[in-house]
DNA sequence: GGTAGACCTGGACGC
DNA sequence: GCGTCCAGGTCTACC
């Protein structure tokens, strides 16, 4: 199988893919400098399959092995069209970086779009995942998940897709806890997997959702486990960057870029990036720190 | 509304 | 090899 998709111009996959750390986490895979990258995905039907995604002419390409019916091939191209935003159109911010010397790159390289799961499901486990521990500890955890609870790739079960919701909900706490070391994530993860798989929560329509953000980001912060710095940065996968996504890492580049190295905290990020209004969270993630 | 302490793991470090 | 300390966000209890 064989799928073409074109971009909303300008757009640039490896940018896509550098935009942040998600190409380290299973069941994302690639070789820097990250031109292309691999993604192994369990469709609605059953089927697991593992996706090639690459550039071409104004968008990309993706390839799978074996013959997909219609409705698998319209999933996996919605999945992909998603995954790196083929879809967006970056203008405004474009439009209100362009007088900054710290973000005239952003229109250079074609920069704005970042990686994302196919699912919200799977980028709010793994934003949970990044807190509280270094990222060395994310990888891993990802990388547990997705080794003990995803369905296989047949004929190869070194590679695994990321578990559903249902996998999730069904395993104990203790063994996501103690087995798959996630620690005291253990329980918002499980109830996160409950949620959605019992249609308590339906994460996937927020996606799409015609809310404002605030509302949206209420919706995100009654997660367990989804806090200031998690809901920004799903704010942020969603197209929604009103936020940024502050942690230890904003303390020290905005210590050094716009203090002189003094000690700062969350207000001294926010006023740093006050003028950026409702692109402050873009104008943050693609600063260019000196 | 603000703050302190607990949560859990892996890595660095000292012995 | 073992013990201790620390970094990393969020939650809960308390003021």
């Amino acid at each position: 199988m064989r799928i073409t998709l074109p971009a909303y111009p300008p757009f640039s996959l490896p940018m896509v893919i550098r935009s942040h750390g998600w190409i380290q986490l299973a069941p994302f895979a690639g070789e820097e400098p990250y031109e292309t990258f691999t993604y192994l995905d369990r469709l609605q039907s059953g089927r697991v399959v593992l996706l090639r995604v690459e550039p071409e002419g104004d968008g990309v390409c993706v390839t799978a092995d074996g013959d997909l019916t219609e409705a698998e091939q319209a999933e996996v191209a919605d999945k992909v069209r998603w995954m790196v935003g083929l879809d967006r159109d970056l203008a405004l911010f474009y439009a209100v970086a362009q007088d900054e010397p710290k973000l005239a790159h952003v229109i250079a390289q074609a920069r704005g779009r970042i990686l994302r799961s196919p699912t919200l499901f799977e980028d709010t486990v793994k934003t949970i995942l990044t807190t509280n521990t270094a990222w060395s500890g994310t990888i891993r955890m990802a990388q547990a998940l997705v080794e003990l609870y995803g369905e296989p790739l047949p004929g190869d079960d070194t590679r695994r897709a990321f578990p559903t919701p249902e996998r999730l909900a069904e395993t104990d706490v203790e063994d996501l806890r103690q087995t798959a070391r996630l620690g005291y994530r253990a329980p918002y993860v499980g109830e996160l997997a409950r949620r959605v798989a019992t249609g308590d929560l339906d994460l996937e329509a927020l996606k799409t959702a015609d809310l404002p953000t605030p509302a949206l980001r209420q919706e995100l912060l009654a997660i367990k486990g989804v806090g200031g710095y998690a809901v920004a940065n799903l704010l942020l996968l969603l197209g929604r960057p009103d936020f940024i996504p502050i942690d230890s890492y904003a303390f020290k580049m905005v210590s050094n870029e716009f203090y002189g190295g003094a000690p700062v905290g969350p207000k001294e990020v926010e006023a740093a990036f006050a003028r950026w209004g409702e692109w402050k969270g873009m104008a943050y993630w693609f600063w260019d720190w000196s």
